[in-house]
RNA sequence: GGUCCCUUCGUCUAGCGGUCUAGGACGUCGCCCUUUCACGGCGAAAACACGGGUUCGAUUCCCGUAGGGAUCACCA
């Protein structure tokens, strides 16, 4: 690979990437990260890149890299130019370090892994900083021992100090006395992260970095190892981390989940969760639902806060149920169906395809994710006799005598099987009867839904056909009538 | 512990010296709509961490304190 540049970006244009580790799923943290990448990139008509940092290969896997590509697809983050594969790049990062030992920038160490641990033990004791001591910084060539392994540090400066104006944390400055000298390429050849980043992210022609602020730290670094390269110095972002609803980190370990879980688990739409992340740090005003071009247009680096904010479960189903309301039909009917065949234990045929989709504009007002939506719309499609929760058995066992056979026999009789000629035989009942008409509808919703709370009753019926609905409301009767005389 | 960052309702946020008796959203609680549940509408409770400055005037600027976070590897 050597020195080749996968793209040559121009002077001016803006370039930003995404670097996950594929170490496991693209987490939710990270999936904001990408997207406020992507934001930028396309708010500047820039490019958005990514690069997967798979150097650590014992914890990289090839299935995590799957998992991160198929969270970008699926969250719609399009990222341009080919993926960038940071291992494949090692013989160039360390031509890099190499080239430092020739400019005088670098150095090579010698210190073994027991003697840097001793080291840092005493200053622990001395209740000091732990910190490379340089002890090989300045040790002519022929102080080193033959045939051992060494690895090459950065020769940084060790007076004054640096600030960084990040673009959302403002200007930091560090001490140049706070660092220390890194290792840039290991023993074995290998290059560390450190090295690797700076080298990659020059050159895809990165100009703006961002990425957690749990990096801010590590610009400092990296930027005394660009200014020994003498290389351009991209512009920082560090967004802060995302925290669980108890306020701690939301890491790996600590109750982040992969964006595979927020769509097939919690069944949420991707346009909800890139609206929610949008929100969770950065405003615009008062304005809640933001579209993705309207977030182009509005996303600015400076309008990001600093301080770590919580990730709320209830809000995120909030903006999911809102996503999924203004969601198209055939859509959702196409999202629901594996959840509803796995219910049904049985294929989802083109009739229930059929009864969804009328049925859906109502169906969706009553949910926020797609597991409740699909649970709910199961009614409709089960055998005869349609099991009975509690609420309905109660709501039959209630009724007012004889109103459920009054009522099979009124309908039995309707010509037009339409909401509004069901509702108003049903209305006609009720008031012949002296019965409020949630007093006939309540029990025939319990026959025909098999539940005490649905979408519009003369709705249901009408979907679900004249056949299927005196079908179900003769399954109530018979069950009615053997309890009585049993 | 050193260094760096942060601090407005329970949560996400608006606010960028006077318009703040601090606005919106989620959640919570009422009411309305109504054949149930939702949706929708209306309304309520709910916050400037604390202490000093600066200023005619601080939520807004500065400094402390407290609290929270990040980071200190031949991991990324």
């Amino acid at each position: 690979m050597g020195a080749s540049r996968p793209t040559e970006a121009s002077d001016t244009e803006v370039v930003t990437r995404f670097a996950p580790s594929p170490t496991g799923f693209l987490h939710i943290g990270g999936a904001r990260t990408a997207l406020f990448n992507y934001l930028f990139a396309r708010a500047n008509g820039g490019q958005f890149r990514l690069r997967i940092e798979d150097t650590d290969r014992a914890r990289s896997t090839e299935p995590a890299v799957a998992a991160i590509i198929d969270g970008m697809s699926w969250l719609d983050f399009e990222w341009d130019s080919e993926i960038v594969y940071q291992f494949a790049r090692s013989a160039r990062h360390a031509e890099v370090a190499n080239s430092l030992l020739e400019n005088g920038h670098g150095y090579r160490c010698y210190a073994t892994a027991e003697e840097l641990e001793t080291m840092r033990a005493e200053q622990r004791a001395a209740k000091l900083p732990m910190r490379y001591d340089g002890r090989w910084r300045d040790r002519p060539a022929s102080d080193a021992p033959e045939e051992a392994p060494f690895v090459i540090r950065l020769k940084a400066p060790r007076e004054g100090s640096v600030t960084i104006a990040d673009l959302v944390q403002g200007p930091v400055t560090v001490a140049n006395a706070e660092l220390d000298d890194m290792v840039l390429l290991r023993s074995d050849g290998t290059p560390t992260y450190m090295l690797a980043v700076v080298v990659d992210d020059h050159d895809m022609g990165v100009t703006h970095v961002i990425r957690g602020d749990d990096h801010l730290n590590n610009a400092f670094r990296q930027l005394a190892l660009i200014r020994a390269l003498g290389w351009p110095e991209p512009a920082y972002a560090h967004i802060p981390l995302i925290h669980g609803a108890d306020g701690a980190k939301l890491s790996k370990r600590h109750g982040a989940l992969g964006v595979d879980a927020y769509r097939d688990e919690m069944g949420l739409l991707p346009e909800a969760v890139e609206n929610y992340l949008l929100r969770l740090g950065w405003g615009h005003g008062d304005d809640e639902i933001i579209s993705r071009p309207q977030a182009i247009e509005w996303f600015d680096l400076a309008a990001v806060n600093r301080g770590p904010s919580r990730f709320d479960m209830k809000k995120l189903e909030s903006v999911n149920g809102h996503y999924l309301r203004a969601a198209d039909d055939a859509r959702l009917v196409v999202l629901i169906s594996p959840r509803i065949a796995a219910e049904l234990d049985r294929p989802v045929t083109d009739g229930d395809r059929d009864i969804l989709q009328r049925s859906m504009a109502e169906l969706k007002k009553r949910a926020s994710n797609l597991n409740d939506l699909a649970m709910a719309s199961l009614f409709y499609l089960r055998s005869r006799p349609i099991p009975m929760d509690d609420g309905a058995a109660k709501l039959l066992a209630m009724a007012a005598p004889g109103v459920l056979a009054r009522a099979r026999a009124l309908f039995g009789s309707v010509n037009d099987w339409s909401a509004a000629a069901l509702e108003e035989q049903a209305r006609a009942l009720a008031e012949a009867e002296g019965l409020k008409l949630g007093a006939v509808a309540q029990p025939l919703r319990a026959a025909v839904t098999g539940s005490a709370q649905s979408p519009g009753l003369f709705e249901v019926m009408a979907a679900l056909g004249r056949d299927e609905t005196l079908g179900r409301i003769d399954d109530a009767l018979a069950t009615d009538t053997e309890r009585a005389t049993a």
